[in-house]
DNA sequence: GCAATATTATGAACATCGTTCAATATATAA
DNA sequence: TTATATATTGAACGATGTTCATAATATTGC
């Protein structure tokens, strides 16, 4: 039996959550077990229901933790992108679409997870995964407020669209089993969405000012 | 004990995938069980697996049902949009999407699960799987015919894209707990796309044509 | 028609899962 | 030091998917 207070309950929340992402990612989701968690870190199983609800709770933790890395990536990256001399919509845009790529690729296991999450649908979502949810979203309504500055719901709008799209993408390269498309055609697809989507947006905000 | 061939082995599987459905979708996914499954058809448990491989593959024999349950109503969607005297290629696109869309929303069990099967990455999907896959996506290609009938690949990679695009919109409007969008917006987010990634692909067409 | 054989259905049994909770060990207070 | 409060345990419960020796039934050979 590990000594009482050897951690605090923050802190074994805090292994716990970081050993359910190890797990994940180097043993797979079937090995995602709250007996393997509890071995990972040195506890017995019952000690994680001390801590957590239950074993969906934390695995919302684990996702809300990948949420918030990947929006990391993403403000980094539209920063990057917006720093250009030549910084363009589409390309900002584009720049966040390829890091939600590349952590797609990165992270196989954790990607599947953050949405393919057992939640059951008569038990509400947490208010702090919700707003982890729009937060990382929000980065792309960033990318798109230097050309969509006026029309906050259009903005918005559009936001949700492109985000649809990218998440279409990323679901399409993952199964890549069902449909052959090589990465670089993925890439290809993303472009012509943006380019597309912010077009259209582009023309129908001109169409809009000019009648 | 069903007396022995009481049916034949087609005749069980037949039954086992009708329960199997029905259950899912009265009852939820979480109730989806091999003992829930077999009481229903009257055989025990282990019958079933005389008929599948294990339940995985009973599964995947529900999505296949499902598949062509959708093939057939955006072949039908679209032979009415065709015939149309106004028909356009946006518009039979559009109810393609539509079709989708009401398919999501009369059955959100199947959809769900028609999208988070869980297969074993090292276990290859059956072709029989693939080939329905294909055979439903083609339909989104057969749409596209009219307007891109010289280049097969463009032709291919743009129904791809659309696909991708749709299905992040239906995926949207499944988490509706997550963003709250209205059925209107997923309407007019699907419009959004689907006119802006066609209009850019007229686009593309004249400009490759032009140069 | 009857015995021998082949087939099919069974359901108890196994390992494992999430989860609970009385019991136990440890820390804190009196 | 004793009494109380708290943290941790791990056996136990009811499920799950799956297996397989056993039993029931059909088919075959004579």
């Amino acid at each position: 039996m590990a000594r009482r207070k050897d951690h605090t309950r923050a802190e074994i929340r805090e292994m716990a959550i970081q050993a359910a992402t190890n797990v994940l990612e180097d043993e797979g989701g079937e090995n995602l077990t709250a007996r393997r968690i509890a071995k990972a870190i040195g506890y017995a199983p019952g000690t994680l229901y001390n801590v957590f609800a239950d074993l969906d709770e934390l695995l919302l933790y684990v996702n809300v933790r990948a949420l918030e890395e990947l929006r990391v990536a993403l403000a980094e990256a539209r920063q990057r992108a917006a720093d250009e001399t030549d910084a363009t919509t589409v390309g900002t845009v584009m720049a966040l679409a390829r890091t939600q790529l590349d952590f797609m690729r990165r992270r196989p296991a954790i990607w599947w997870q953050l949405f393919h999450v057992r939640w059951p649908t008569d038990r509400p979502l947490p208010n702090w995964y919700i707003s982890k949810v729009s937060e990382t979203m929000a980065e792309l309504e960033n990318a798109l407020l230097p050309q969509f500055r006026v029309d906050k719901v259009f903005r918005r709008r559009l936001a949700r669209t492109l985000w649809a799209g990218f998440f279409g993408i990323c679901e399409v390269a993952a199964l890549r089993e069902l449909m052959i498309v090589p990465p670089d055609d993925i890439e290809d697809m993303a472009q012509f969405m943006v380019e597309a989507c912010i077009g259209r947006a582009t023309q129908a905000k001109f169409r809009k000012s000019g009648t």
